[in-house]
DNA sequence: GTTAGACTTAGAACAATTCTAAGTCTATAA
DNA sequence: TTATAGACTTAGAATTGTTCTAAGTCTAAC
């Protein structure tokens, strides 16, 4: 088990959104809370399947808006690998991501494991938002001698 | 200008093409022609709409078949950095991205000025498929001292 | 020339996401 | 306590990018 992690209860949740400047609906917390609850990734209908998993409580629209919510405020961070599927990420740590091709899923990859070094200058009057390293791996085929 | 960028012309194309194991039909020779006459990345809409520039040849049901053989033969390489919009990148050599995310602009990092180190292990039974590495920049704001 | 298989097509279908317009909540002021 | 304004949420429609389907066209081999 990873000793890094924690989840963290509804109080903390609540300030969390509090210090990232979000007004903590009963929606908002929810979501929150299943985004922290675990080290997972989850696209939006995951977070919505769960959210309303005893009866449905919360629109998809406010999923959504709320998930887009916590992206613009720096809470959560997309993460793009396959077209037409977003996921969130809660990891705040410095990290990448492994992405099996086959299964869909998607695992962290801590960023001291990694080096990256001497990326070239930005273009002129751009400064970084964020570097995105997504290492693609397959399940490997058992040997078969091609024909 | 870069001296490496060379556009091919047509019979280079047909020939790239067979190379891929790609049956070189017509729409498939133009498509490509347009993927690889500049250095530039495109999504799908943007090759529609250049390959009936002038009148409506290629549908839009091939242009999706085709960019997607060509990204199952090799011959291309898709890039996603926004949900809901896929890049084919033409360029066969070792390279990553800078992605502007205000513009929506995506230009070529090379590789070798990149140098990406001690990758953890691989999971088990898996093999590396690719690493992409996108550097999302965005255009410096003029500073504003905060109220 | 036939024919089989590969290729292309228009348009329908689909999935993820965003929009819209109306309704609900909540914090503050009276 | 009630009124009110703004923020929030909602269902469902709309939009966007992509894939599917079924029919038609082409091409290469016989």
């Amino acid at each position: 088990m990873d000793m890094k992690f924690q989840p963290i209860g509804r109080e903390a949740i609540t300030e969390l959104l509090r210090v990232h400047g979000i007004t903590p609906t009963s929606q908002r917390v929810k979501i929150a809370g299943i985004l922290f609850a675990e080290r997972a990734h989850f696209c939006a209908e995951q977070v919505y399947a769960r959210v309303n998993e005893d009866d449905a409580e919360v629109s998809k629209a406010t999923v959504y808006n709320t998930l887009g919510l916590f992206v613009a405020k720096g809470l959560v961070r997309q993460v793009f690998v396959e077209p037409g599927k977003v996921f969130y990420d809660s990891n705040a740590h410095p990290h990448h991501h492994f992405y099996d091709t086959g299964s869909g899923e998607l695992t962290d990859i801590d960023a001291l494991g990694v080096a990256l070094h001497e990326l070239p200058p930005l273009p002129a009057d751009t400064e970084l938002d964020s570097v995105d390293v997504i290492v693609r791996i397959r399940q490997r085929q058992p040997k078969i001698r091609p024909a």
